[in-house]
DNA sequence: AAAACAGACAACCGCGGCTAG
DNA sequence: ACTAGCCGCGGTTGTCTGTTT
C-alpha cells in the first residue's frame, strides 16, 4: 500500500514557474507567511500548485536574501572541505554558507566544483609523481612522519602561493602499492566513504580502539559515545567540553546525534584555513561556527593524530582506498577522490544503514542552523 | 543555418522522520 | 500506541541556453 499522493497530480501544473505564479506566491508568504501547512497554500491562494512545488520555489527562490551563482573561492573551499568531511548532507552545507541554499550547493557541486577539484588534483598528482617516486622506499605507511607540515595549509604553514592551488588537502605519502582485486569490494559506496569519512573526522585519539559500528550508532544517548568526543576529550577536554556546549542545539539527544557533525566541521574549518578571513564568512549567520574554527584552529594536534589515522594498518576502509588504485601507482588524494564521487551502487543504497544508525535526525539541527530564529 | 551536444540550473519525485490527533 | 499526512532531504530528471559541428 503505497502513501497517497499529497496532491491532485492531473489538477497541478508542472515545470517553470511563471513571473505571475511567483508574485501570487511571494505576496501571500511576505503577509501571512506560510501558514505552516505548505499543502494547503496552493488552494488558498490559487495556485495550481503542489504544495511542495510552492515550498521548494520559496525556498529556492522567492526567499529573501538568496544568493545564485558567484560562488567565491572560499565558498568553493568551504564546500569541498564540508563534502569530504560529512558527504553529500546537503543542507547542513547549506547552514555554513549563508544565503546559498542546498539545491544551489548540490548543483554546484555536481556540474562544476567536482570537475574543478578532480582537474586540479590530476594536475597536482602528475606534477608531484615525479619527485614521490625518487623517495618511494621513505614512506612506507608505519614509518611515516606526520605534522601539520604534511598539509597544505595556506598563508601561514604553507609553502605554495599559487592562487589556483588547492590549499587544504593533505599531501598524502606513498603507500605500498597493492594490487587491485576485481572481486574486492571497491571504495565507492557511500556508506563505506562515510564510515571512512567519520573515521577522518571522528577519532584523533590512538588511545581508544572502539568498533566502527559505534561511530555510526547515533542512537546512543550518551554525549560521550563517540570516539569523535573522546578524541576531544582526551586531547582537549575544554576543547570538547565548548563544542558540545556550544552544539547543544535543545537537547542532549539531539546533541549526541550531531556531535560528529560539529567536530567535522570544525576539523574542516581547520583544514581548510585557518585564517581570519575564512571565518569572516560564517560569522553573521552564527558566531558558532567562527569559535569552532578558532578553537580547532589552536589545536594543530588535531590534524596530526588525524592523519595517523589514515595511514594506520589494519583499517578495513584504508585497504580500500589502497585497493581502489587500478594500477600498481602511488595512492593520492585525487584517487580518493575519484572514489568519492563516483557512487555506481546507484540511489539510496545507504538509506537502510542510515537510518538504522540513527543519523537522518539531524533534520531539526540543520534547520535551527539555517533559519535561526525561525 | 541548423542539428547535435554540453553545461547550468530549476524543478520533481520518493522516501523516511516527525507529530498531531 | 497507532497512524495519516506534512515536512525536509537528497537523488534524479527536465528545461533552457550556449557552443560546437
Amino acid at each position: 500500500m503505497g502513501r497517497a499522493p499529497c496532491c491532485d497530480k492531473a489538477n497541478v501544473k508542472k515545470g517553470p514557474w511563471s513571473p505571475e505564479e511567483d508574485a501570487k506566491l511571494k505576496s501571500y508568504i511576505d503577509q501571512h507567511g506560510t501558514g505552516g501547512n505548505w499543502i494547503a497554500l496552493p488552494q488558498k491562494i490559487g495556485l495550481k500548485r503542489c504544495g511542495k512545488s510552492c515550498r521548494l520555489r520559496w525556498l529556492n527562490y522567492l526567499r529573501p536574501n538568496i544568493k545564485h551563482g558567484g560562488f567565491s573561492e572560499e565558498e568553493d573551499n568551504l564546500i569541498c572541505s564540508l563534502y569530504i568531511s560529512i558527504g553529500s548532507r546537503w543542507s547542513i552545507i547549506a547552514a555554513q554558507l549563508p544565503g546559498r541554499t542546498d539545491n544551489d550547493i548540490k548543483n554546484y557541486w555536481n556540474t562544476r566544483l567536482k570537475k574543478k577539484l578532480l582537474g586540479k588534483q590530476r594536475k597536482e598528482h602528475q606534477s608531484r609523481k615525479g619527485k614521490l617516486q625518487d623517495h618511494h622506499h621513505h614512506h612506507h605507511h608505519h614509518q611515516v612522519k606526520r605534522s601539520s607540515g604534511n598539509l597544505v595549509v595556506p598563508n601561514n604553514t604553507s609553502n605554495t602561493n599559487s592562487s589556483d592551488q588547492i590549499h587544504y588537502w593533505p599531501e598524502l605519502p606513498v603507500l605500498a602499492p597493492i594490487p587491485y582485486s576485481t572481486g574486492e569490494q571497491r571504495f565507492n559506496d557511500h556508506a563505506a566513504i562515510r564510515k571512512f569519512l567519520i573515521k577522518l573526522g571522528g577519532r584523533f585519539s590512538q588511545d581508544h580502539d572502539l568498533d566502527d559500528v559505534m561511530i555510526l550508532d547515533g542512537t546512543s544517548s550518551s554525549s560521550l559515545q563517540f570516539p569523535a568526543d573522546q578524541l576531544l576529550s582526551s586531547t582537549t577536554p575544554q576543547l570538547y567540553e565548548q563544542l558540545s556546549i556550544n552544539y547543544m542545539p535543545s537537547s542532549s539527544m539531539e546533541a549526541s546525534n550531531n556531535s560528529i557533525d560539529a567536530q567535522l566541521i570544525a576539523q574542516t574549518l581547520y583544514n581548510l584555513d585557518g585564517t581570519d578571513h575564512h571565518l569572516q564568512v560564517l560569522q553573521g549567520q552564527n558566531n558558532l561556527h567562527s569559535e569552532l574554527g578558532d578553537l580547532v584552529y589552536s589545536n594543530p594536534q588535531i590534524i596530526d593524530s588525524n592523519l595517523e589515522l589514515i595511514y594506520s594498518e589494519n583499517t578495513t576502509v584504508d585497504n580500500r582506498i589502497m585497493t581502489s588504485a587500478a594500477s600498481g601507482e602511488s595512492i593520492g588524494w585525487g584517487d580518493m577522490m575519484n572514489a568519492l564521487i563516483s557512487h555506481p551502487a546507484g540511489p539510496n543504497y545507504d538509506h537502510q544503514e542510515m537510518q538504522q544508525a540513527g543519523m537522518m535526525q539531524e533534520c531539526a539541527f540543520s534547520d535551527q542552523l539555517r533559519y535561526p530564529g525561525m
